[in-house]
DNA sequence: ATCTGCAAATTGGCTTGACCAAATGACGTG
DNA sequence: CACGTCATTTGGTCAAGCCAATTTGCAGAT
């Protein structure tokens, strides 16, 4: 299958894989323009099509009169984020992120949200009384939070942090965090961040946010 | 003021505001490359370097033997605050993360760590003395800091957040932010931001911090 | 009148060659 | 050894031309 994309997308590829494979470590400089287009077996403007490409996603930097120079090679994707060592270093960032994060909240969530809320820690109550795993509501709840800045990031990290206990590296550890006395436990905090937040007062949104992650927290290690 | 920038960098500018003043609608037809590169006064090459800068960054779309295509003229239409991932959200997730992990950091870091955030700003100052981009080392500075607390996720998060204005969706913004002044403004917040760590002081290296980002935020944007 | 098909015109894709400007480095001078 | 000068290296830009994909228009057939 012959390649049917421009050449300098094909070129730009060509040089990343020099660069991946590492015959051009980063900082160092690359070939120069008139020379590297030969060894490609492209026409400068092409190849310098190519490099203006490479430049603009990071991968390069030109220097006028200078060269051409690899910049920070390791760039792993957005999205594999693999977060997370320990369980208490888990839970101290969401309390500092979190608690960071409900201040913004606080300051301007609509009352449509804050049924919301209401509705999602009724059915975690629900779900406790029947002796279920009300983890899809905790989940819920501190996402909407984090939506309702209106800010994507923040509900992509609190996303993040909290799918970190649920993988397989944290798995061993979970189970304890389930007695119907926890879960109560969390359920009483987090009306009481909502209450907080009903008040439209930050900082003690901020406060119950913390209280209630440092306990989880401390909960889910002391079992 | 003279644009000092390359070539191709003033052109795609050029051909951005043609776009944004209405000259020509989405999905209409901009001129052929020859006659648009006579109108604007460059050579054709130098537009067409300046057309794959725009069809990176999702501007335009070319077909070979067709012509160039304007694509989403969407702009957010938010009183502050665009949907979808922007330099403004960016900026402001950095400042409110950033802010709360540095109130951390200031309680226990250590003089060998404030020695080496002190050299990599002495290493800025010198990388903008000499007309260099000093990137990696206001990388270092936050990374350093996040890392003083000895959470990892903290580290990794402001990586994240960091590296995320070099991806290719933000690299067509890039470039404004490169003057000498920005970045001498830059290194001037960086060092307040040391100093309330040098004092211990958790509260005034938080508010350093946040008026550091938010101003880079503000830098980025308005060029 | 409409449809079809092919050829010319249009338009992007790519190359060659050349010259300019900035950065670098070697060399000679103090 | 320090410093300034100048040739070399390297990126920046332009000009002209040919090739390939697409579109357009017109002639011929239905």
């Amino acid at each position: 299958m012959t390649d049917t994309r421009r050449l300098y997308q094909q070129t730009a590829d060509r040089v990343r894989q020099l660069i991946a494979k590492g015959d051009y470590q980063a900082g160092t400089r690359l070939p120069a323009e008139r020379e590297l287009a030969q060894q490609l077996g492209v026409s400068r403007p092409s190849l310098r099509e190519a490099l203006i490409a490479l430049e603009i996603d990071g991968t390069i930097e030109i220097r006028m009169g200078s060269g051409i120079y690899v910049l920070n090679t390791a760039k792993p994707a957005g999205n594999g984020r693999s977060l997370g060592e320990s369980p208490s270093e888990l839970m101290q960032a969401r309390a500092v992120i979190e608690s960071a994060i409900i201040v913004q909240a606080a300051a301007s969530i609509t009352q449509e949200t804050l049924a919301t809320l209401r509705a999602t820690l009724d059915a975690m109550a629900d779900d406790i009384a029947n002796a279920r795993k009300p983890i899809e509501q905790d989940r819920a709840f501190h996402l909407i939070i984090a939506e309702s800045t209106g800010n994507t990031l923040f509900a992509e990290i609190v996303e993040n942090l909290f799918d970190e206990r649920h993988s397989p590296l944290s798995a061993g550890i979970r189970g304890h965090f389930e007695t119907a006395d926890s879960w109560t436990a969390a359920l009483n905090e987090h009306y009481a961040i909502l209450a907080a937040l009903e008040a439209r007062d930050p900082l003690a949104a901020q406060a119950a946010m913390h209280t209630h992650l440092t306990a989880s927290g401390r909960r889910w290690l002391e079992n």
